[in-house]
DNA sequence: TGTATGAGTGCACAACCTGCCTAGCGATTC
DNA sequence: GAATCGCTAGGCAGGTTGTGCACTCATACA
């Protein structure tokens, strides 16, 4: 769906103070609440908004390390038991299958550079999983963000 | 930091309904109301708690294809450039240096694979960056998440 | 031209929640 | 013993939410 720039607007300002209730954000952006409640709604209902948080960072939960491992599956037909038993392992925070010379890639943290062994013995020992690949993160230069991708509205005026 | 379970129940609890206010939390989970005030404050000053979303859905937004871009740069000492100059591209969401053949990882979003082409140009032309390599995801049978990450608390009561 | 339709405004109401404070209790630490 | 910490329980004023309603305006379309 497309989005206008009052809604650009509204999400970047929740997103620089998230617990601003529905009233205060009227204020900010100059509308009446009722339009603010009613573009909440819709983005929720539309699925550009999926949530609100918290956003727990694993870094502060002392998973320092973050790594991409890449793997080589034996492939079956049809839904993918392999994703299901990775899902099962807690550092495992995302999976995705891929193009090119793997089959799946996941990102995933550990403790510490020995405890990302053990994390990747766990995913070896997943069956189906036939070689991986991994990837250290050394530095996260630019973060997760959608933010300019929502600010990237075209300029269609939104009030 | 290492949180308890009332921690891990209060977030959980959080992730499942956001717009929770505090009062109702606190019934939730049985406690008292400034308990999980308290608790709450102590996760975000922590830094366990980096904010309250809004999530958004870039493939709500219509950016349907997602894909990791690796690349070879010209080193330089210090701070890195190269890795500015991505984050003014929008559809750049994240940025990783690492290790392994490649230099930098970054996940990047595009509308088509048509549109694909036109960000991986633009990061092709981005001064200092040699050579990408591209790998689209097909499918997300585990979209990001922390929370097994969270519940995996150690088995300190809490209440 | 006439008329739905959708989106926004402004206002009102009761119920509820928040921020803040106080006081007491039990466990831990020194 | 004394201090400290985390939790419970309660109170208070003020702000916010959810909801409903009447009105305006612009667009779309017979």
């Amino acid at each position: 769906m497309t989005i206008d720039n009052l809604d650009a607007r509204l999400i970047a300002l929740l997103h620089a103070e998230p617990r601003l209730g529905v009233l205060e954000c009227s204020r900010r952006l100059g509308v009446a609440r009722g339009t603010v409640q009613a573009r909440l709604d819709r983005l929720t209902d539309r699925g550009v908004i999926t949530g609100f948080g918290p956003d727990v960072s694993p870094a502060a939960l002392g998973y320092d390390v973050t790594a991409f491992v890449s793997m080589e599956i034996r492939q079956v037909a049809g839904h993918d038991p392999v994703a299901d038993r990775l899902a099962r392992i807690p550092e495992v925070l995302e999976v995705h299958t891929i193009t090119g010379d793997s089959d799946l890639l996941c990102r995933v943290v550990a403790r510490t550079n020995a405890d990302l062994q053990r994390v990747i013995d766990r995913i070896v020992e997943v069956q189906g999983v036939l070689r991986t690949n991994s990837i250290i993160a050394l530095d996260t230069p630019v973060p997760y963000r959608v933010l300019p991708l929502v600010a990237d509205v075209p300029r269609r005026p939104g009030r």
